[in-house]
DNA sequence: TTGTATGCGTTATCAC
DNA sequence: GTGATAACGCATACAA
């Protein structure tokens, strides 16, 4: 048997479908009465009714629908934001159209239009290119956009981690423990998260009176193990550091290989900071030393910026703190 | 402006808006003459006309969208097989609508009542309970549906690990280097998956020739690292084996973290084998020995099986090899 | 308080 | 080959 209808419903009850709709809908309580109330309750839970999405969509023109767009749900820093995400709009009511991106700008566009004609409320967006027409395009035409781990400007909404922060604390932990020559491999150039990080890694360097030496300074192609691996084995090619900081977790995790293809050791002979606090980072081999941020809370907040755009409060933005939890990856500089 | 519709296109191109749609539809072509087929085309690119996924849903009963269950996206093994799904999703001009369960019954339900709500037009379920009434009640009513990693019976399309098969080849692996003495630690009892893989282990250890000692089983309460830390101490408080199976990588990370607060060694006390090959399990320290399944392959497989459901073909179901891969966590028995 | 009428955007089906 | 029409399920302004 196909899926009751407010018309079964309205049948069954014997009353007008406007009036099940009424009776159903809690902000209109008092606009029926208790007597029909409780028939159309009993009418609607007697043939299993659950309002159509589609149908009050329609109506509406609420989908209740946000699109989720991430460059890449395999990179583990992403599936705690999207669990946020999810968490919270579910809660509220709301679903979540996840797409990947793999940091392609087309495809990004793809994804928009295709989430756009299916009539999504809003979106959160964590894949953000430098040059981001679509995104710019998206927030001129008034549609609810969250960015995450980039501020735009300030008209648009947005939760971001303290990379400044987080890249001065490293810094910071490695001065400390002696080291001066301090490698950063950041990712592809044109995210803008490579951007902030790398200038974020020039200040913190600057603040601690260390000079930023060109040839210690390379950008993945990808923000993956491999493409981290092969970036910084340039960079070792050229001279050895005393300690690196990645871009994010995954090109930490290419630095370990990097340092074990040429038989270097972690902490011994370089020390190793990532970025994010990926999952499973304390249990790698070493324990990673990375930029902790607060990856379900991210979302969780990016969700509730959408919603409270969705309900038409201006544009907030975010800067969420983060923290540097110290571990086996990085050590005293060793003398020789 | 708002979104151009099919009318708008139909008045710039000066036809009927029926004619819009046939000439925008590539499986009618020769319905229309080439001349308005190219009227059309230039108006509809003109304003930018995308075709609203939601007045189709609402005319062609099918919303293109699949319900995609998963117990949680926090679990590594999980993206890669969404990330497969979404793609050939994707591909087909589908979407994924993921949910996480957290291996509740009454979430579940939930979830899928709303999936209902929306309209998906079809589901993949990688959260099977051994008690699925909320399942077994989709699949009786026609809904395609497509389990991962459960098969339940010949009549549901399904996609599955060679769990029986890997679980061998785990234990061989482990007779050949000497051990005798194998705990397993499984996952919760109420999910299949763990009586499964439970079962595979028995008559594994009974192909070797082994004895199953009661006292070197047990059960996580979760999925989790920390439930596997859990149960795994349980165990070693009652009698050190020479080797553990997990039921998964996460549990395996959990005995990873019981062993160290033990004081034992991996591999030289103990040997510790997981399943799934997870990402990262191969930068664990040390380096994890699993079963691994091809999780990409499993979400491409099961979009599909959803997708050909969808086309009325009939239930299939795939049992998809396993491999062993040998690393740092496993090692010869130690003689004391 | 309840019923009536309307429209959201598209496409299948008929009629021309 | 093209136009006209109806229908999908619901919520709301308006009428009774």
């Amino acid at each position: 048997m196909p899926k009751p209808t407010i018309q079964d419903v309205a049948r069954a009850a014997g009353v007008h479908p406007a009036t099940v709709s009424r009776a159903l809908n809690p902000a209109l309580v008092g606009r029926v009465t208790p007597a029909t109330t409780r028939r159309v309750e009993e009418a609607a839970a007697r043939l299993g009714y659950v309002p159509d999405e589609f149908g009050r969509t329609l109506r509406t023109r609420r989908s209740r629908m946000i699109g989720v767009v991430v460059p890449d749900l395999g990179n583990p820093v992403f599936p705690p934001i999207v669990r946020g995400i999810e968490d919270t709009l579910r809660t509220a009511g709301y679903a979540a159209l996840i797409a990947n991106t793999d940091d392609s700008a087309q495809r990004q566009e793809e994804l928009l239009r295709t989430l756009t004609a299916r009539r999504c409320d809003g979106f959160i967006i964590a894949s953000s290119r430098r040059d981001d027409r679509a995104v710019v395009d998206l927030v001129n035409t008034q549609t609810p956009v969250v960015l995450v781990n980039r501020l735009m400007d300030t008209a648009t909404a947005a939760v971001a981690s303290d990379d400044a922060a987080g890249m001065r604390a490293a810094v910071e932990h490695l001065v400390s423990l002696g080291h001066r020559e301090i490698a950063h491999v950041g990712g592809p150039e044109a995210l803008s998260m490579t951007g902030v990080r790398r200038a974020a890694f020039d200040s913190a360097m600057a603040a601690a009176g260390l000079e930023v030496s060109p040839e210690l300074i390379c950008a993945a192609r990808r923000y993956t193990a491999d493409e981290g691996q092969r970036a910084f084995e340039a960079v070792l090619a050229r001279r050895v550091p005393t300690a690196v900081i990645a871009g994010n977790d995954m090109i930490a995790v290419g630095c370990y290989g990097a340092l074990r293809s040429r038989g270097l050791r972690c902490p011994a002979d370089v020390s190793v900071v990532g970025f994010n606090n990926m999952p499973l980072s304390d249990f790698l081999d070493p324990a990673l030393t990375t930029v902790a941020i607060p990856q379900f809370d991210i979302g969780t907040q990016a969700a509730q910026l959408v919603l409270d755009l969705i309900a038409d409060h201006p544009p907030a933005q975010r800067l969420v703190p983060v923290s540097l939890m110290v571990r086996g990856s990085t050590g005293p500089v060793t003398c020789v």
